[in-house]
DNA sequence: GTATTCAAGCTTGCATGGAAGATGGCGCGC
DNA sequence: GCGCGCCATCTTCCATGCAAGCTTGAATAC
C-alpha cells in the first residue's frame, strides 16, 4: 500500500458527468483506495481499519469512511459495521456474472454505434481499427502489457462511441471489479490472434453500419473469451481473485 | 414529504446480498428517502438541505450525507457541494439511455433463462405466464394500477430467474430511476393488449427453452416499448420527469 | 488439561462543532 | 434608474468525541 497517495488526480471520470469541481477529500481518498485495490496493493481478503487508511492518508475517519461507502456501493469492498473495510474477492462464479454484463452491454453498445449517422459511425470504426492495430503490435512484438491496453482502450472505445452515459458507469464499475482477474488472465491467454481477428469483424460491421452484424460480431466475441477463460480459471483451482 | 418516516423495513434487497443485518439510521435514512423520491414526494429538481431531512427523520445530519452519497451513486439525486441535495429530474434522453440498458439486460436474462435446466426453466415460465394472466385480468377490469403492478413483476421475475446479482443491481437502479416516468406515462399508453402478447411469446420461447428466440422477443418487446413512449413524451413537451 | 466467563481493547455508528465556500439581498456609486 | 460589490446567512466538509458492539485472550473453576 506504498503507493497509496492522497493523488490529486481527479476522482472517476463518470461518463455522463460534465460538473468540473475540485476533488475533495472524500474524492481522494476514493481515488486512492480505488487504485489501491486495482493495483492489488490491497489484496483481496484483507481487512482494513479505517482509522488506518486515514492515517496513512492524512486525514480523519469521516471521508475514509464516506469513500468506503461509495467503494461499497461499486461492488469493490464490503463495509463490515464494527469490524472495518474488507476488500471482496472474485470467485468463478463472479466472473460469469461480470461476463454476461459485458455480453449484454457490449452487444448493445456496438449495435448502437453501428447505427450512428455516418460521419461518427466512421470515425468510430476507424478510432477502434487503430487500436486493433495497436494491439496486433503489440502481439508481433511480444509486448503482453501493451496488448492488454489495446485491448482495454478497443472496448472503451466501443462503449464511449455508444454515446451513454449509463452503460458507461456500468461498464466502467463492471471492469473495475474484473480488472484484477484481467491482469492475471493476461499470461494464461493462448489465443490472442483471435482477439485481434474478431476486433476486425466487429470494425467492419460498424463500418458497415450493419448493426445486425455488429450486435452479433461483440457478443461472439465476449462469449468466445468467457468460455477461453472459465475453463482456464477452474482447472487452475483459482477459487478467489 | 409527510410519509416519509424511518419505516423500519429493510433498506434494499441487493440481490446477491446474503448477509442479514440489523438497518442502521443510514438504511433508515436512505430507503425513507429513496421512497420519497419514488412517489414524488420530493419534486426532481427540488433542492432539499441535509439539515432538513435530518431533522424530519429525527438524526443527525450523518447519516443523512451518508445515505445522500448512496443515492448519488444509484443515480436518483445529485450532492452539490455547499449547496444541498438535488432531487434529479430525468429527460427524454435519459429515457433513451436507460432503455438501452434495459434492452441489453432483459435480452440477455431471458436468453439465460431460456437457457436453464428443464426444472428451473419450465418454473421461470409458469411465473411469467401467471404475471402475464395478472395483467390480463387487470387489464380486462380496466384496473391500470394493478396492470403496472404485474407488469414490473413479470419483468422483475425475468431478471430474477436470470441468478445474476449484478444484472439484478443494475436493472433496479435504472427501475428506481425510471419509476417515476412509468408511474406517469401509464395513463398514456395505448397498446396494452400488445404487452400480454409479446409477454407471452416471451414465455413461450422460455419454455421451449430457445434461448435465441427469447432473446429477440425480450429486446423486441422493450423496443417497441421505447419507440411507443419517446414520441410520446416528446408531443407531450415533458422536457423532466 | 479443559471449558467458561469476563474484561479490555479494538472497531465503527452517530452527533456535533468549527471552518470555509456559495448565494442572495442590500446599499452604494454612477 | 441601473449595475456592482460586499456582507449576512445558509450550506456542506471535515475533525473529533462519545458510546456501543464485537473479538480476543487471559484468568479462574473444575
Amino acid at each position: 500500500m506504498a503507493r497509496m497517495q492522497p493523488s490529486g488526480g481527479r476522482a472517476v471520470p463518470t461518463g455522463a458527468d460534465e460538473g468540473e469541481k475540485r476533488p475533495s477529500l472524500v474524492d481522494d481518498a476514493y481515488a486512492a483506495m480505488r487504485a489501491a485495490i486495482r493495483d492489488a496493493s490491497f489484496a483481496p481478503g484483507y481487512q482494513a481499519s479505517e482509522q488506518e487508511i486515514a492515517l496513512r492518508l492524512g486525514m480523519s475517519r469521516t471521508p475514509v469512511h464516506e469513500a468506503a461507502i461509495r467503494l461499497q456501493e461499486d461492488g469493490l469492498v464490503r463495509v463490515l459495521p464494527r469490524k472495518g473495510i474488507l476488500i471482496l474477492a472474485l470467485a468463478p462464479d463472479d466472473m460469469r456474472e461480470i461476463y454476461d454484463v459485458i455480453i449484454a452491454m457490449e452487444g448493445r453498445a456496438a449495435e448502437l454505434v453501428a447505427a450512428l449517422p455516418d460521419g461518427e459511425r466512421l470515425a468510430a470504426a476507424q478510432a477502434l481499427d487503430a487500436h486493433t492495430d495497436t494491439m496486433a503490435d503489440a502481439h508481433a512484438r511480444g509486448d503482453l502489457p501493451a496488448w492488454g491496453r489495446a485491448d482495454g482502450a478497443f472496448h472503451a472505445a466501443l462503449i464511449e462511441h455508444a454515446r451513454n452515459g449509463r452503460m458507461s458507469r456500468i461498464v466502467q464499475a463492471i471492469n473495475d471489479q474484473s480488472h484484477r482477474a484481467r491482469m492475471l488472465t493476461l499470461n494464461l491467454r493462448r489465443t490472442l490472434e483471435a482477439s485481434v481477428t474478431e476486433h476486425r469483424r466487429i470494425a467492419r460491421a460498424v463500418r458497415a453500419g450493419d448493426a445486425v452484424e455488429a450486435l452479433d460480431a461483440a457478443r461472439q466475441h465476449r462469449i468466445r473469451a468467457r468460455d477461453e477463460l472459465l475453463p482456464l480459471l477452474d482447472s487452475y483451482g483459482l477459487k478467489h481473485l
